[in-house]
DNA sequence: TGGGACTAAAATGTCAGACAATTAAACGCG
DNA sequence: CGCGTTTAATTGTCTGACATTTTAGTCCCA
């Protein structure tokens, strides 16, 4: 991890690489002290503050903490799955807002890998996922409810039926792609009538992973995919006409 | 976006995240230029290198990128789909190595997400794609192979079956899934009759892709699944003996 | 001998000013 | 008009310093 060529080419950038292939490959450890900015400084032959951008940018990616004080300095990071969640729908919702992804790309794999999550979710999910799926439905029946925080719900809905699935490694995958759709989402405009047939859908989806039949789940789950669709269509044209 | 209060506490990063928040919630639009360093610490009532801590922070994110010289200066960056897919297999290769994430969980993940694309796969495959899982299962055969190898190709035989999908969405979301499992899947030691039934599994789907038949590959997907999962549970167990 | 307050040290966080390197635009000259 | 030169703006880096925070140790006194 010492070796720095004489690129004069970003060598904050040259350090943090450094830096991080060896927390990447395992040569440090979690919680592992690194050396503090000064021994960095003079192991890397760069000045303090040229180390400090390097260690901002691993602390930007969650890599490290740094701890003021006698005993302080920057410390190996465990990356936790809530971090890693934020971490991912940032990503996500950048990469959406960015590059024009429509709404019907979106969507297809939003709800193909919740699909692929209902079979695992209709054999674990316990009570308390069903719960809170039944307690978003009545939620989302609320008169009143603004498109958002019907969003909001549907997302809280999702959420839970991809985290019966019990694997926390498909919740962290699908986090990104379920939240990261919400800009997309917050562009339609949901009539009773959607809201209505939306619910119903949710409703069968429950009662499915409830009976754990997940051959009815997964139906339910094509259907609301293709009613999703539609509404996207309808509210782009809308926004065309506009 | 200008705002900062008198919290005397980690300034750089709270000017990070308020150039952040400026970025996602799309105030600053791509390629726009953000103020000059001196410009910000004017702004920000701090001095330039704590400005530039925090653009170094954007920088690792990859939502900026800078630009030296008369009209050079720090740009809001369009996140790339290649740069996505980086960041989010460092950022789940990170999680699964720090958090003993159990084979069988990732594997289960990887494998449910894949199934996921089968579908639309067997819709939208190109000659192409299939040309590449056709040319990936001659190599796996090829004797002599390291394990490490059949693994790489591995990878990208199951990375064609997901770009199949024709979904850049999904194909960002599996990536991943898929090579963060890289590193778990290393661990075991492919036999020569692992590699045949592997391979057997790999052309039937190829098979049914090319033909359209969806159900088909979803059933040697589900095959591959459970004797993945088997090889994975004997590399534990060997691994346990040792 | 024990405990509490004080001090010193180590580390990060921040600042100020300076210089180098790079780039593009402005300028001037043939 | 075109091409080379200068110049200005901007980032990249360095040096040195001070502020802040936290811990460890020391010293004094009961």
């Amino acid at each position: 991890m010492k070796i720095d060529p004489k690129n004069k080419a970003d060598l904050s950038a040259q350090i943090a690489k450094a830096i991080r292939d060896a927390i990447i490959s395992g040569d440090m450890i979690v919680d592992e002290r690194l050396p503090s900015e000064s021994e960095l400084a003079d192991q890397f032959d760069v000045s303090r503050p040229t180390v400090r951008e390097a260690l901002k940018r691993l602390a930007a990616q969650n890599l490290i903490r740094t701890q003021r004080g006698a005993t302080g300095g920057a410390f190996v990071r465990r990356l936790s799955y809530d971090e890693a969640y934020a971490q991912q729908i940032t990503t996500s919702t950048l990469l959406l807002s960015m590059n024009a992804v429509d709404f019907e790309t979106a969507c297809e794999a939003r709800f193909a890998l919740e699909r692929a999550c209902a079979p695992l979710s209709a054999q674990r999910r316990t009570p308390d996922h069903l719960a809170t799926m039944r307690a978003e439905i009545h939620r989302q029946a609320q008169p009143g409810l603004s498109d958002e925080r019907f969003c909001d719900s549907d997302v809280a809905f999702h959420r839970a039926l991809v985290d019966g699935a019990n694997n926390p490694v498909l919740s962290y995958q699908l986090a990104g792609a379920v939240e990261a759709m919400q800009p997309l989402m917050n562009m339609i405009t949901f009539t009773q009538r959607n809201r209505d047939v939306i619910i119903g859908l949710h409703t069968r989806i429950a009662d499915a992973l409830e009976m754990q039949n997940s051959a009815d789940a997964d139906e339910a789950l094509a259907e609301l995919t293709a009613y999703t669709l539609t509404l996207g269509e309808e509210a782009m044209e809308a926004r065309a006409r506009r």
